[in-house]
Formats: structure tokens, C-alpha cells, sequence
DNA sequence: TTGGATGTGTTGGATATCCAACACATTTCA
DNA sequence: TGAAATGTGTTGGATATCCAACACATCCAA
């Protein structure tokens, strides 16, 4: 998952940088944040960003990835199966990420954002049907995960479009037999 | 005060360990805390550690040189002159000090203790003594501070030895016209 | 007694971070 | 318009930190 042995300087520079960026997030709107600001609150050279990060962009793709995928274990961590449980929390963990952004304002970059959910989302996905699906034909497990993670994101995206009211619980439900059964799942024949 | 332009790797790291050992100290006996200890808790290598500090009682001594340089700093920055004001509100920090290391674990170091307590009263009495005595003999002045500095300890040492009971104001304010008249006050002379 | 386990303090070479300086783009404002 | 101010991204040399290894001391159980 995370690298094994990191070099204490590398980890504690970037936590530094992010948590900094995360808190003048809370402050600003993301295009008013300059990379002077973040490593003033960070205390580090502004050289030092650099070597970490290719530039703002970069850095804010890197924090969003980190936030989800926190979300992601920690209400993930117990399910070892993809069932009803585990589709439940990973769509829970997608909707909370997504109202948490709605009220930062990262307005104009939706398509980096959806970008990230689908990545993370493909990578759990795959670990997942490695795990339950003992070797089979590897590149087809690859493009299930590629579709899972496009549909879940789907599902996210309209019931944010929707206002955000239904529970999210709720609102996946209905659907997962037929994503763990597969469409076949109440067919007549 | 602060040496005024430190290498910002200097500041965090001394943070870092400085830390650490007061979070240790809230667990654990000063004997049973090792380097080991410490730099694991600051996530900083042990060889660091040497590099800022001569061994732990080294730490010791600059964490409560700090600590207290910090309480007094605090209750003292508005006093631009040793009034009756001032004398309570440095004899209120270390009173403080004094309790608060009461509950830690610091027993066997009260000399270790006492000299930094002298130590931080001398800098902050020669400071005062020079600000309200324009250039007069400067030798007088430190050794006016030296007795000071022992005065004021030994006053917070009987206060100890009476239980802390009594409010360290009221236990100091009868005194202080004594120390800023001197001992002609009150005399029949 | 001995030998392993644990802690202290030191060293040399590798690497991350700092700093000052630079070139370039964008904004501001007179 | 043009010039000052501000922000971006890069570079080279200096310095702090990391790491693995070492020598030494202390403690404790076989």
C-alpha cells in the first residue's frame, strides 16, 4: 500500500505540505492559494515543494488522492469480500468525499476530481477481485475493475445531481445484486 | 531574545524532540525515558538527536529553560519596569513552575532545576535592571541580578517547603517594597 | 563467569532541505 | 504604455538529517 521504508524527511516534508494546503483550503478558494502561501504555513523552502511536486495542480491531485483514499480503508478495512457491506461503505466513502468538496470550493475541477475517484475506485476494485477471484484471467479482472469504477462513480455523480438528499445507502442498494450477480441476476430465463 | 534567523530545519527538528520528550515525560519517569525513547516518538534519527543536544540531561535542562522562559515571558511582557506588578507576576512563574514539575516525575534534579530557575531570573533581572538604570556601573547591576535571582528562587523554595498553599501574590507582596526601596524602607534612620 | 540484549555516544558517506540567485510570465497601477 | 511588483519554476553550493556501522558500558539470565 504506502511505500514500505520512506525516508522520515520525505514523509514528514510532504504531510507538512499537505496538511497545509488542506488548511488554507479552508480558508481561501484554491485558485487564491499560491505555492508562497503553502510553504510559509509549511516552513519550508519554497525549493523544497518543487522537489516534491511538479507544481500546484500536482500537489492538489496528490491531497485529494490521500483524503480518498483515507476514506476508502478506513470504512473499508473490516470487509474482505466484495458483498452488500462492501459496496455500501465504498459508495458511503465516494458521496461523503464528494459533499466534502462540495463545500470547499474546487469548482472547476470536476473532471480532475472525477479523475481521481475512478483511479482509486479501479485500484480497491482490482485488489478486491484478485483476492476473490484466485488467478484467473488477470486482463479481464483489469477491465471489470475499469467498469466497476466507472459505474460506481456514475452513481455518485447522479446522486449528486440530485441534490444530495437520498441516503446513500439507500440510493446504491437496489442495484448491488445486479453488480454482484451480474445482470443475469432476476432475469426470466 | 530567539536567535533571529535559524535555519528552519534547526527550529523544527528541536520542536520536534522537544516535544516529544515533554509528551514522554507525561507518561513516564524521567529515569525510565531513553534517546531511543524520544527520537522513535519525534520520528527523527537518534544521530540527530546528538546533534542538537550533548545527551538527555542536556534535553532536560533546555526544555525547562524553555518551558519557564516561555511562563515568564507570558505573564511579563506587558511590565517595562521592576514595579510591584512585575516582581509578583515573575514570582507567580515560577511558583507555577514549580508546581507543575510537582506532579511530573522530575525528583533527584531539584539542584538541576533550582540553577535553571537562577539562570532564567538572572537574564530577565540584568534585562530589567538595565533598561530602568541608564549605563551606571554595569558589574553593580549584575550582581545585583545574581542576588536577586537567588532571593526571588529561595522565596519559591520556602513557599514550597510551606505546602504551596498559600497564594504565592500574598506570599510575596510584603516583601517588595524591601526589594524596591531596599532595606532603608520602613527604617527609623 | 559468560554471552546476549539493550542503551549510549561517534563516525562517514548519502540524501533531503535550505538559501540566494536567476529567467520568465502575469498582474497592478501610475 | 511601461515599469514595478508579484508569482512560477530552476539551479548550484551549503548544511541538516538520515542510515548503517562501530566501540563501549550496563544489565540480566543461563
Amino acid at each position: 500500500m504506502t511505500e514500505t521504508k520512506m525516508d522520515p524527511r520525505i514523509l514528514r516534508t510532504r504531510k507538512l505540505i499537505m496538511d497545509s494546503f488542506i488548511e488554507l483550503s479552508s480558508k481561501k478558494e484554491f485558485k487564491d492559494i499560491t505555492i508562497k502561501d503553502i510553504t510559509t504555513e509549511a516552513m519550508i523552502n519554497r525549493a523544497t515543494f518543487y522537489y516534491h511536486f511538479e507544481d500546484i495542480y500536482d500537489l492538489l491531485e496528490k491531497v485529494l488522492s490521500e483524503v480518498l483514499l483515507v476514506n476508502l480503508n478506513c470504512d473499508f478495512y473490516k470487509c474482505d469480500h466484495l458483498n452488500e457491506e462492501a459496496f455500501v461503505s465504498i459508495f458511503i466513502a465516494i458521496t461523503n468525499f464528494q459533499k466534502s468538496l462540495s463545500n470547499r470550493c474546487h469548482r472547476g475541477y470536476e473532471d480532475t476530481i472525477g479523475r481521481i475517484i475512478r483511479e482509486q475506485l479501479e485500484v480497491i476494485f482490482y485488489k478486491m477481485l484478485l483476492k476473490q477471484n484466485k488467478m484467473e484471467d488477470d486482463e479481464a479482472l483489469k477491465i471489470t475493475a475499469v467498469i466497476l469504477s466507472w459505474g460506481i462513480y456514475g452513481a455518485s455523480v447522479e446522486w449528486k445531481r440530485n441534490g444530495m438528499k437520498v441516503p446513500p445507502e439507500e440510493f446504491i442498494k437496489s442495484t448491488i445484486p445486479y453488480l454482484i450477480s451480474g445482470t443475469d441476476f432476476g432475469s426470466k430465463i
